[in-house]
This record gives C-alpha cells, sequence and structure tokens, in this order.
RNA sequence: CGCGGGGUAGAGCAGUUCGGUAGCUCGUCGGGCUCAUAACCCGGAGGUCGUCGGUUCAAAUCCGGCCCCCGCAACCA
C-alpha cells in the first residue's frame, strides 16, 4: 500500500487569515493540498486533511472596529458568509476532514492550557518588551529595522515604546532546529533551508515576544489578564488541537499526530520551520514529517496584493472556466516549490491545449469512433498487433509508476506531464492504426478496429483515473462515458482491466474550447466591475488648509446669470459656450468645460453663479469673461459636476454677498 | 559586501544534484489525415544557455568576478 505514509496520512493547509476575502494564492495552496489529500486516498490511505481559519490578532480587530462590527462578527461574515471562504472551498471541491477556527471554544481552551505548561516548564518567562512602535501598523520594531527611523513597513513614525510581556525561549532550541533544518529533510525545498538558518539562526535566535497587552482580540493568558497569547502561538498548535490535543472535541491525536506534510507558502516559512518545531521540543512532542514551503503566484513577475489592485479573484475563474478547469491549471502549471506567472492568458491556453485540443477531444473521439463503428459496444473478438499496441501499452502501464514518483515529491507539475505525454501518445496511436481506414471493410478488419478502440478506451481509463486528484469531477465523467467501473489504485498499473466490450456512452465535450480574445475582455470588464465595486460611493474633495482672508475674498463679484444660449464648441469634446443675461444688458460671454456633463439645450434659461470679475481669457480662440460655478464630487470613482443652479426669482445681474 | 531566488529560441518554462548530441508548451512556416471540440499526427525555421574570466579533452551544468530582475527582513498562500 503507502510505503511512505503506511496506513494514515495527516496533511495541512496554513490557516488562514480571515480579514479580507482570500485570492487565488491561498486558493492555490488549498487545491495543492487536496490534491495531495485526494491522491493518497486514491492510494488506499486513512487520510485526515485539515484546513481552517486564524481568526485573531490586532488586524482583525481593527478592521471589525472600523466596519462597526464585533471582531467575531467580522470574521464570521468572512468564513461563513455569502462567498465566503467556506463557499470559496465548497466551490472549489475541497475534501478537507476538518476545518477548525482558532476562535472554536475547545482550540481556546486548549492554547491556554498549553500556554501554562510552557510556562510552568519555565520555557515561557515574564519580561519587557521595548523597542519602538508603529501604532498603525501594530508592530514594534527594533533599531536596526527602521528605514530613516521610520516604521519598515509604511514609513510613519515610531515611538518609544515598553510592555510586559510573555517570552518564550526560542533561544534554547536553537542548536537542534538548526540541525533538523540542515541535516533532515524536515523542510523543503531545501533552497528554504539557507534562507532560514543564514537569516534567523546564524544570527542568533532571539526569545520570541509570545503575548501582548495592546489589544484584547486573543486568546487571553489565563494566569495573567490582560495579556492575549500570540497570534502565531495560538495559530500553529491549530494542526494538534484539531486532533484533540487537551480537549475532548477530537480523539484521533495519537492516530494522527505528527502530521506527515504541512504545505505552507513561503513567507510563513520560518513560523513553521523554526518557530513551531522549537514549541514542540519545548512541549515534548514529536516533530512534523515535513513542511513544505511553496512559491507563490506571481502577477505581471510581481506579488499580488490589495494594494497593486492586482489580486485575482477565484470565484470569476472557477465560474468562467470550471472548477475542475481552474484547479487543474494551477497544478499543471507551476512548479510547486518555485514561484510561478499567473496570467489570464496561460490559463485560457493551457485550458484550451491540454483539456480540450488534448484530454476532451481524445475522448470526444474516441467515444465517437466506437459509437459509430460499433453502435457504442465494443464486441469481444479481438485482434491485436503486438507491433503496433506494444508503444502504447508499454507507456500506459509504466504511468502509474511515474505518476506516484513524482506525486511523492510534491511534484504535481511533473506527475500531470507525465499523464499528458500518455494522453498524446494515445492521439498519435489513433493516427498511426486509422480506424476510419479499417472500418472500410469490417468484416476484413473489424476485430482489429475493436482492438485498437479498445486500447484507448483502456489507456484512457487509466489517464482518467490518475486525474480523479486533480480533477475529480471529470475524472468521473470519463469514467463513466467509457463505461469504467474498477479503477482502484491498484488497477491502473495493469492494462486490460476494462472489460473486452465495454459500453461508452455519448455526452457533451469535456472542455469545449473557449475564444481567448472574447474570453480576455470579459475578464477585463469583471475585473474593472469588481474594482469599481471597491471604491467609496461618495468622495469630497478634502477641505482647504490655508485660510483666505475676508478682504481677498470680498474682491470676488459673483452674479446671477440666465442662460440666453448654449452651444458647443466646435473641434472640442469639453467646452460648452455660454450666452449670458448678466443684468447689464450686454450679453455675456463664458465658455466652461462641462460638455460631458450638460446637453447644451437643457441649460438654457436657466439661473446660474458665475464669477465675473475673472480676467477675460481665450479659450479655443473665443472669449470668455468669468467662470460658472459648480460642484464637483466623486462617486465610484467617477467625477460628477453639477452646475449651481439659483432660484429663477433671482434677477438677472444680482450680486451675492 | 543583510539573506534568498532567478536571468536558457518571439512568449512561458524544464534541464544545472552526478560536466559529454540544448528539451517542452504556445506562436510561426510547410506537409499529412478527416474519427474528433477548425481539433489530431509528422517535419522545418528560430538559442554566443545574462556577462567576463578560470578549471577541463569537453561547461547551461563546476569555480571566481561583474550586471540586471524579483522576493524576504515578526503575522498578505
Amino acid at each position: 500500500m503507502c510505503q511512505n505514509c503506511k496506513e494514515k496520512f495527516y496533511i495541512t493547509t496554513p490557516i488562514y487569515y480571515p480579514s479580507d476575502k482570500l485570492h487565488i494564492g491561498h486558493t492555490y495552496c488549498t487545491v495543492a493540498t487536496d490534491a495531495m489529500a485526494r491522491y493518497k486516498r486514491l492510494r488506499g490511505c486513512d487520510v485526515l486533511f485539515l484546513t481552517g481559519t486564524d481568526e485573531h490578532g490586532q488586524k482583525i480587530e481593527d478592521k471589525a472596529a472600523a466596519a462597526g462590527v464585533t471582531p467575531q462578527a467580522f470574521v464570521d461574515n468572512i468564513v461563513e458568509g455569502e462567498r465566503g471562504i467556506l463557499d470559496l472551498w465548497k466551490l472549489m471541491n475541497i475534501s478537507n476532514d476538518r476545518f477548525i477556527r482558532t476562535t472554536d471554544d475547545y482550540h481556546v481552551a486548549s492554547i491556554q492550557q498549553i500556554f501554562k505548561k510552557m510556562y510552568e516548564k519555565g520555557d515561557i518567562y515574564k519580561g519587557t518588551y521595548s523597542g519602538k512602535y508603529c501604532k498603525p501598523c501594530e508592530s514594534f520594531w527594533t533599531e536596526s529595522q527602521l528605514v530613516d527611523g521610520k516604521c519598515p513597513d509604511c514609513g510613519r513614525e515610531v515611538l518609544d515604546a515598553e510592555e510586559e510581556a510573555y517570552f518564550f525561549r526560542l533561544s534554547k532550541y536553537a542548536d537542534r532546529v538548526q540541525d533538523l533544518l540542515e541535516n533532515t529533510d524536515f523542510l523543503e525545498p531545501k533552497s528554504r533551508v539557507n534562507e532560514m538558518v543564514n537569516n534567523f539562526i546564524k544570527p542568533g535566535l532571539a526569545d520570541l515576544c509570545v503575548s501582548r497587552t495592546s489589544f484584547t482580540w486573543g486568546v487571553p493568558v489565563d494566569f495573567d489578564p490582560g495579556h492575549v497569547v500570540y497570534v502565531w502561538v495560538d495559530a500553529l498548535f491549530n494542526y494538534t488541537t484539531a486532533l484533540g490535543l487537551y480537549n475532548d472535541k477530537y480523539h484521533d491525536y495519537d492516530k494522527f499526530w505528527p502530521a506527515d506534510v504541512h504545505f505552507v507558502g513561503k513567507e510563513i516559512v520560518r513560523f513553521h520551520s523554526i518557530i513551531w518545531p522549537a514549541m514542540l521540543m519545548s512541549m515534548e512532542m514529536p516533530l512534523p514529517k515535513k513542511v513544505y514551503g511553496h512559491g507563490w503566484l506571481l502577477l505581471d513577475g510581481g506579488k499580488m496584493s490589495k494594494s497593486k489592485g492586482n489580486v485575482v479573484d477565484p470565484y470569476i475563474l472557477a465560474e468562467k472556466f470550471g472548477v475542475d478547469a481552474l484547479r487543474f491549471f494551477l497544478l499543471r502549471s507551476f512548479p510547486f516549490g518555485s514561484d510561478g506567472n499567473f496570467s489570464n492568458e496561460l490559463l485560457i491556453s493551457t485550458i484550451n491545449t491540454d483539456l480540450a485540443n488534448d484530454l476532451g477531444n481524445l475522448l470526444s473521439r474516441t467515444v465517437a469512433m466506437v459509437q459509430k463503428y460499433f453502435g457504442g459496444k465494443l464486441p469481444a473478438e479481438q485482434a491485436e498487433n503486438a507491433e503496433l499496441d506494444a508503444p502504447l501499452i508499454a507507456m500506459a502501464e509504466a504511468l502509474r509508476g511515474e505518476y506516484e514518483a513524482q506525486m511523492e515529491k510534491y511534484a504535481f507539475q511533473n506527475g500531470l506531464a507525465e499523464i499528458f505525454k500518455v494522453i498524446s501518445r494515445a492521439n498519435k496511436y489513433i493516427d498511426e492504426n486509422m480506424p476510419w481506414a479499417l472500418a472500410k471493410d469490417m468484416e476484413q478488419n473489424g476485430a482489429r478496429l475493436a482492438r485498437v478502440m479498445y486500447n484507448l478506451l483502456e489507456t484512457i481509463r487509466i489517464c482518467g483515473a490518475l486525474l480523479a486528484p486533480f480533477m475529480p469531477e471529470t475524472s468521473e465523467k470519463i469514467l463513466s462515458r467509457i463505461g469504467a467501473t474498477e479503477y482502484a489504485w491498484d488497477s491502473l498499473a495493469t492494462f486490460g482491466v476494462l472489460p473486452r466490450d465495454t459500453a461508452v456512452v455519448a455526452g457533451d465535450a469535456l472542455f469545449p474550447r473557449i475564444d481567448a480574445e472574447k474570453a480576455l475582455q470579459e475578464l477585463e470588464d469583471a475585473a474593472a466591475a469588481a474594482k469599481k465595486a471597491t471604491l467609496p460611493d461618495l468622495e469630497i474633495e478634502p477641505y482647504a488648509e490655508e485660510t483666505v482672508d475676508f478682504d481677498t475674498f470680498c474682491k470676488s463679484d459673483f452674479r446671477a446669470v440666465k442662460v440666453l444660449a448654449c452651444e458647443k464648441v466646435k473641434k472640442s469634446d469639453k467646452l460648452l459656450q455660454f450666452t449670458l443675461d448678466d443684468g447689464t444688458g450686454t450679453p455675456r460671454q463664458i465658455l466652461s468645460g462641462i460638455a460631458k456633463y450638460y446637453e447644451p439645450e437643457e441649460l438654457i434659461g436657466k439661473t446660474l453663479l458665475a464669477i465675473v470679475n475673472l480676467p477675460p481669457r481665450k479659450m479655443m480662440g473665443k472669449d470668455s469673461c468669468g467662470m460658472l460655478l459648480s460642484s464637483v464630487h466623486t462617486e465610484k470613482g467617477e467625477e460628477k459636476l453639477n452646475l449651481i443652479m439659483l432660484d429663477d426669482k433671482i434677477p438677472a445681474g444680482g450680486k451675492l454677498c
């Protein structure tokens, strides 16, 4: 059975921080974990797959305050609300066995006990934390971390600050952790090891501040009111409290701990590869077998981030292209250990090439031929041709082994590449055997034709079954189309398991080809709309800080004016030309750049407000004597302008004062 | 010299552990086929493997210098 994991396999994602909706990067990590969990289940392992949310901390407290709700209500909405995290994982067909929230009662109680245990052991002690504090970022910095004496994160001023706090004796475990990183396979890929050791261990591991008094949204230290447990202590132990460590909610800590692998993003590798093992050493608990730090999805070669406004929404992509296609793309296109460049173009071309042209079309043409030549059911009498069949059969039989080797290394990309080599070979096999030519003389070639079709179907069975961890629904569809009922792990290294006289079922294209140009345009529009939705409903100009003295103000001559005529200025898309009655008896001409907001006709007869003692100015060769006053504001990022319209009973020339 | 990753055909990537014909996908050009989702199959063109130097019979691969890009530096997967 499962050599590396024997019977059980425990795998986790990080628990995500619900300060915002999740994006494609979180989806990537979770889909990878799901694929691994499904792969292990396919192999017959007893799998526990855990994911969840890390819900404490100042940032959540602040965001909730800003939204005018309690922190709990805030996270409830992001986790359980519509299009929240649970909905997203459901949509993405994530097969997690458990979902832990760090605000769950059992977890909170467990953390308190764990914290106390380390305290009683002497590995957590009370001390004073002093440093530079950035209030908006809620971060302490050391002198050396400051940039120009300011917060390295936001660039704002920092204050001297001290707080009483608990510390974890991280330094005590530095040597053991270094040994773990350098001399075992605990942390992969290997390239992450140097970074950890050089950056954090060699310069000397300082004890870690593990409590806070500056906010309350966290697990209270039950023996010292006012302190809450540092979120990472709270968060990391989720992997064990979710198994029932120090609680009665679950009872399989002994069975599943230590975890077989934690999948984590590269930015939190240090917490998982240094702090986490050190705390477990302190607790005298077994260490997880492996921490795998995967790469990031980059956008335009740079980081995806809210501030850049380039965050990719998994909902939009999954709904547009299908869940399986998105899952497939994420794991097929990027090496798991390194960063990858995400783009909509790549997504679409991957779907078209691999899924529509190669896989979908192979199934489609094969099933169509079985229908056409045999009425949908193969005859049992079949004639092989060793020379023609051997290459395909050899590849199909070897596939499970190649695939397994890659999957055991978490090389999803390569595992899928192995499958697609075989799919490609099957397409070639069709050309080599030209079934349509054989079909011209069924009497002579019927048995041979049946065998050709059988070989294709059997190859599809193996490929289809091995695709299940990546595309569960598609895999099921494929297998049912070809009449496969046996697709257990053991059957996938043997060619010839499908019944000889299997019956196929016709159906729609698995993955219709996507019109790339059209789809890209739609995605762009959707992104623009989404961006617009995040803009504030109403923005007004900030107020002037400078004052204007009374005399200066009084020099401005504001008058009510009536619109006698108004027309667009030729060759200008902005300017309207107004002829105004200003009460002097001589019409006044003013040009105003508001053509975008008004049709000329609708303004005739209106009473407007103008400043009339501005020096005349030429615009598009015409004189403008004064300026019409308007009010401006921004709605959803769009500038709006309204002319000041006065009561019509005010006479032309009426002075404002 | 803070640390780490990267620089390979027009684009996106693999190959570098253990030196020996430079590979894949897309695009492009030509051919084949007609079962299939204008798909599939075959072939061609296109690369001084960032740069300079070293080791070697032989370097994308090992060693050294330099240039450029990206990320990290106590909580964005």
